[in-house]
DNA sequence: TAGAGATTAGTTTTT
DNA sequence: CTAATCTCTA
């Protein structure tokens, strides 16, 4: 952190004269080089908002900010707010808000994510299977990220499931217009298509942005690209920083086709390369070097370290998953004892989600704190999902997925029959849910406290929209809960402790948002559309909590640990078995250099020889990347023995006890 | 509408 | 074979 730069790394950041492009390998200060770059570009005399600087995530750009913040404010104290660093989806978002106009959508348009679409594309394929469902939604999402309009997309398709979906996405889009709102895809296409056609909204925002950053750039998709190439337009003042090893993206679209093609498309491209790893040992650097040279590259890159050798890699096996969990958290509190280190010196890193399950219930038995990023996200909870369905239907009353969850929870005499009318009335007049409760129809046919509620709701809605864009956020928040009767409801359809841990979660998710709307002086609209693009809580609990972090190995990019243990390091799951059978093992193996340059003093992995899998046991083989590292620096744990006293007494009870359910099993 | 029982699916990564 | 989802009943 307190070196100096080195030579490429300061020749990136001074570099001005034309595009660039920085091959910063793992560890070799990327993120250092662009906030550096920040403060030049500051100091050179830019506007601080004519920066741009792109992220693919939220933590990212948050890390950012802070690190842009803390170089500039030693001169140009106010400066960091105002550089525009953001996530490409962010940015999307803001450029779809101030031309809303020119696209045809209401600027408090909403944001619908996958789970909120499944059933519309269900639907629209005709199916109740949910599988069939997302695999569409899947195909319609994979046509967005590669640009493919519908018309395309259909004439393009090669089987019956593609013919399927391709005709779902045009139908799907009609109905994301009817209920202005958007997805996530849309967040790039469609500024992308507003670009395309429209040449002076298109130089506005080129003249906004003096020099634009994208980080991770080797994950950027053919959307990403094109809006990037559009913002920077023929000026090309850039930095693109990325490292076509780490690579993992691919399944989102993402394409190292867009690293290959920059050259091409900008022939002034600079390129600088930084090989020099300020993380790892020597012997992690090498494994993880020796690994890498069994994909193609692009570029020819080598990273070295001016660190030690380093400790030997340990690669253990173990019995089964159960006794895998039991042995690295066994090991990982020995070896924190024995170096007197903390616990969120140490990250578990998995393949799959799934995989943290077995891990958590041994951390717990063993009394070991612990965190996991990333999972299921906290904007996935029912009661909070609840109170933004309510305040998507504030921004935008043509939400006609916002609007039946507001209506039908709480249970207020609204039920199936009613919903249906409604729908019906809407189909006919061409008009949201919303609007079709003010229809005359409507008083024929349904129940009279339906009627009231569905009033009851709409003057809720109208109110706080008038009062949306003057008054605090917080204020009206903390209102619509109490009208709703949320709370009041929760106690009284759930038992005591429920009811109490998710009224103290919407409190403090209205204290949150409140917080957020006072701090950067935004209305209701604004925070409802931020929350979409939210995954995680950031900040709020994990870093400064002493405690082992479990994390997929994706989730994991951009971090590092002293010490880092890879489980589940086997041929099915890393590489995964769908990765093998599509042929794709070189993305999978630069997700385990992605895990192994994780580690800066000491790196741990872990397979089983058998499994649990539908049923029966299932036998496994060590992942082909163990014989891939550099063989001289690792070390072949002997088959699973708990040193102390205690712990083989602990296996030899589960033993018996095992042995003694298998017997009474017969 | 909640809770118990039955049924069925089970494969990876995420803005 | 488990775990999650769905269905039926009180």
């Amino acid at each position: 952190m307190s070196h100096p730069l080195n030579a490429p790394q300061r020749e990136a950041v001074r570099y001005l004269d034309g595009p660039l492009l920085v091959l910063a390998g793992a560890g070799s200060g990327k993120t250092r080089v662009i906030t550096a770059k920040i403060a030049h570009l500051v100091e050179q005399g830019l506007a601080p908002e004519s920066i741009a600087a792109i992220t693919f995530t939220n933590k990212a750009a948050s890390e950012m900010r802070e690190r842009a913040a803390k170089l500039l404010a030693a001169r140009k104290g106010e400066a960091a707010g105002k550089v525009a660093i953001s996530t490409f989806h962010s940015l999307g978002l803001a450029i779809l808000r101030a031309e809303a106009k020119s696209i045809g959508i209401r600027p408090g348009f909403s944001i619908l994510a996958p789970d909120d679409l499944e059933t519309l594309v269900a639907d629209l394929v005709a199916t109740a299977d949910r599988a069939r469902a997302r695999a569409a939604q899947w195909r319609i999402s994979a046509w967005k990220n590669a640009l493919v309009a519908p018309a395309t997309a259909l004439a393009g398709a090669q089987s019956d499931d593609e013919l399927a979906a391709a005709k779902a996405y045009a139908r799907y889009g009609d109905a994301l217009a009817a209920w202005q709102a958007v997805d996530f895809d849309d967040l790039i296409a469609r500024p992308v298509e507003l670009f395309d056609r429209d040449a002076a909204v298109r130089e506005r925002w080129q003249a906004r942005f003096a020099h634009v950053l994208v980080d991770e750039y080797q994950d950027t998709n053919p959307a990403q690209y094109r809006m990037f190439r559009h913002l920077v337009g023929d000026r090309a003042r850039f930095t693109a920083v990325g490292d076509d090893d780490q690579a993992i993206y691919g399944w989102r679209g993402a394409t190292l086709d867009n690293l290959a093609q920059l050259p091409r498309d900008y022939p002034a491209l600079k390129v600088i390369k930084l090989e020099q790893n300020y993380r790892s040992t020597v012997r992690i650097l090498r494994c993880a070097n020796a690994l890498i040279t069994h994909n193609p590259k692009l570029f020819d890159k080598r990273l070295w370290s001016e660190h030690g050798h380093g400790d030997t890699i340990r690669v253990m096996p173990a019995a089964d998953e159960e006794s895998e969990a039991e042995l690295v958290v066994h090991r990982l509190s020995a070896h924190r004892f024995e170096h007197r280190g903390r616990w969120c010196d140490y990250a578990i890193l998995y393949r799959g989600n799934h995989q943290a399950r077995v891990f958590e219930t041994a951390l717990r038995e063993q009394n070991v704190p612990y965190a996991i990023s990333g999972g299921q996200s906290y904007f996935d909870r029912s009661e909070i999902k609840d109170i933004v369905a309510y305040l998507r239907l504030v921004a935008n009353e043509d939400d006609d997925p916002a609007f039946i969850r507001a209506i039908t929870t709480p249970r207020r005499g609204v039920g199936q029959a009613t919903l249906k009318r409604l729908s019906e009335i809407a189909a006919t007049q061409g008009a949201s849910l919303f609007a079709a409760v003010s229809s005359a129809q409507l008083r024929e046919g349904a129940p009279a406290k339906a009627r009231d509620e569905l009033d009851k709701l709409c003057a809720l809605v109208n109110d706080l929209r008038h009062r949306a864009s003057r008054e605090p956020a917080r204020r009206l928040l903390g209102e619509l809960v109490a009208r709703v009767g949320y709370e009041d409801w929760l106690v009284a359809t759930l038992d005591r402790r429920d009811a109490e841990a998710r009224c103290k979660s919407v409190a403090d998710f209205i204290d949150w948002l409140g917080r957020k709307g006072d701090a950067d002086h935004k209305t209701l609209v604004d925070l409802v559309q931020m929350i979409a693009l939210i995954t995680m809580l950031e900040g709020r609990e994990g870093e400064d909590v002493d405690a082992v972090r479990l994390s997929t190995l994706h989730a994991a990019k951009g971090l590092e640990f002293p010490h880092v243990f890879i489980v589940g390091v086997e041929e099915g799951i890393l590489p995964h078995r769908e990765s093998i059978d599509a042929g794709s093992i070189d993305e999978e193996r630069r997700l385990m250099y992605v895990g192994v340059t994780r580690a800066e003093r000491s790196l741990h992995l872990s397979y089983c020889s058998t499994r649990k899998r539908a049923g029966g046991k299932v036998d496994c083989v060590p992942s082909r990347f163990i014989g891939e590292l550099a063989q001289q620096d690792l070390r072949f744990a002997d088959a699973p023995l708990p040193p102390d006293e205690a712990a083989r007494e602990r296996a030899a009870g589960s033993e018996r006890l095992r042995m003694l359910k298998a017997l009474v099993a017969k």
